[in-house]
DNA sequence: CCATACTTTCAGTAAATACTGAAAGTCCAG
DNA sequence: CTGGACTTTCAGTATTTACTGAAAGTATGG
């Protein structure tokens, strides 16, 4: 009875995990099957095949493959194949320091980027113009796009450091 | 002819940095108007009532109302009242570094801290079990939450701090 | 008070997003 | 080849999220 116990608390703790996951994700704009895979994965002992995980998570195939695909395609996932089987299977980069940089560069591709174009772009027309309204305009953009500038080079940097670098340097900050 | 150019230059960037805005935000996860009041009002040289931004964005009365309650949560937005008028006006922080700092301290609030609170429910119910799986679980756990509870740290002193301390080590780090 | 100028709320609806499941596609061993 | 083991795609559907507009609420000057 006592040896039943522990593997219980253990599936218990590990459903709850991965269901809250799925809400924090969603709250962090990420949708909460992608979530919810990513927990499972990342705390597997072992990789899972699409199966696996579409019973553990009662989804549908097409939603487990989708979401699969999205996350390898974020680097947060990797597939691996048993040598004999042909099915894929699953497992999540577990580092945290390595899923960080990953995350970090990524939204710095996808969130950083795009908004310093359009910024860019903006700022490209108005700077020529000499209302004192247009001069406003244009400094405030320009104000976001020298902010976000170094927001990007620092997220580059950061992801491309040594854990240990970054790590003196937060501590530096919070002191 | 030629002083008319100018204006609607100004008026045309203007058009397409708020609507474009709103496409970023929404990669960022915030409702495309939330993001679309705010680029209006971050590249405004007055103060905007409700109806100026309906008018202007073409929404509804209820919607405006909401994303502009939004913003005022956030701290991204105040209202003014001016003396005389009932009208409530609306003006945003334009100081890029204020802004940051008050997104970070947000971010931190609601993305960050929940995390961390389901981090340390799960990792309570498992750091007393022994099996080997378990064990793994409850490292995996761990190590999630001492990432976050560094994380958090240092969005609190970045948000804290003065810019200059920060763009120090921010350039430090880039070098 | 009450008329008016304004703000908030919310039921109903529209739009966006996520999910299902079955059909089509791929790939390989025999 | 071809049969089966597996993966991908996608039209249709469900769920979630965002928006509208009108009614209800609030506050103030007269």
């Amino acid at each position: 009875m006592e040896n039943e116990e522990a593997p219980n608390a253990l599936r218990e703790a590990r459903e709850e995990f991965v269901s809250q996951w799925g809400t924090i994700g969603n709250a962090w704009g990420i949708n909460r099957t992608m979530a919810q895979i990513h927990a499972l994965l990342m705390t597997s002992s072992k990789p899972l095949s699409t199966d696996e995980i579409m019973e553990d998570l009662q989804i549908s195939r097409g939603n487990a493959n989708t979401n699969l695909r999205d996350l390898v395609g974020w680097g947060l996932v990797r597939s691996v194949l048993r040598k004999g089987e042909r099915k894929e299977y699953f497992e999540a980069e577990k580092d945290v320091w390595k899923m960080f940089c990953i995350i970090t560069r990524e939204r710095k591709r996808r969130e950083i980027s795009p908004a310093m174009d359009v910024l860019r772009k903006c700022g490209e027309k108005t700077k020529v113009l000499k209302t004192p309204e247009a001069k406003e305009f244009s400094a405030q953009i320009q104000a976001l796009l020298d902010f976000l500038k170094i927001g990007e080079r620092v997220m580059e940097s950061v992801a491309a450091s040594e854990q240990n670098k970054v790590m003196k340097l937060a501590f530096k900050l919070c002191t």
